[in-house]
DNA sequence: AGCAATCGGAACGAATCAGTCCGATTGGAA
DNA sequence: TTCCAATCGGACTGATTCGTTCCGATTGCT
């Protein structure tokens, strides 16, 4: 339950990105300068963030990268999936796939589902927008969750 | 993005060793059989478990293990930590280390804290019993989560 | 006291990930 | 119009982590 590298430093240039906002195209190399992100890998992720349609790439001298849409419909889910692929705890959560042995008689395979989508809707609640705001509330969720991971003692 | 296979594993066994309950107690050679989860993995895991606090074993012959407290008050975020560790997202949630190159500068990182404790509370509101329960809805979740996982359809 | 069955830890192999490099493409300047 | 320079895009290599398997230590029953 750890995020990639990758994704982390994902985040990390986004949010920098999102500083130059709209008005001026970035090229990597001010992204990696300015993040401490080793160049070679901001240029990666600055390539799969643009596959993804994240961030939009002029080629050619004085070319950039910009974001593709305002930052506060970007979400974190968006940038983890653009680099780490879609997001699924287990593979048994895609119906394509049938790779586990039990498939029908797993009892829990059913709340997978669930489960996957609750941790994905945490990560879809956090937009870039969010990561600009007030460090102690990122709050646009709901308040229902404080509870849950504030003790996080979860009794019957 | 994705569980361990491991912590996956853990998760069908400990639901497996809740459907035998307090009754009697099950050796890791029955678990694997009714799981399917090859022997060798399956003694790693209860050793993870018992050490974790969630299973209590006894050795020598006729022994096995037993889950330790009653399935609801056994999280998924329980299962999870027991077996990979602690859930952080990102390495700089842990004050304590200190590895991340720009500590202070960074923008994100004040933000990291209520993302990772977002994504455990998802983990922590479903409880083994809840994976017993209909499948349809496991849920003290909002609603709101819905649309993100409506698509992928369980079958019960 | 002996035996059998169990848990616990250590070593090996495989897969994935992070990082680096080079080629293809594009825009501007002469 | 031609050349050049800077950029994105994909492919390769090394390292770390994960998954699996095996063997030894411990414990309860006979």
């Amino acid at each position: 339950m750890r995020l990639s590298s990758l994704a982390d430093y994902a985040v990390v240039m986004m949010s920098a990105a999102a500083r130059h906002c709209g008005r001026a195209k970035v090229n990597a190399t001010t992204l990696a300068a300015e993040t401490g992100i080793p160049l070679p890998t901001a240029q990666k992720l600055v390539s799969r963030l643009s596959t993804a349609g994240l961030l939009e790439s002029s080629r050619g001298t004085g070319g950039g990268v910009r974001l593709a849409r305002p930052p506060a419909s970007i979400s974190l889910a968006d940038i983890v999936e653009a680099v780490e692929g879609p997001i699924q705890m287990t593979t048994c959560v895609d119906n394509e796939r049938h790779e586990c042995a039990l498939e029908g008689a797993c009892q829990v395979r059913p709340h997978m589902g669930v489960v996957n989508g609750a941790v994905r809707g945490a990560l879809a609640a956090v937009s870039l927008a969010d990561l600009s705001r007030a460090p102690a509330k990122a709050g646009a969720q709901s308040p229902d969750w404080t509870p849950a991971f504030a003790g996080e003692q979860v009794s019957a």
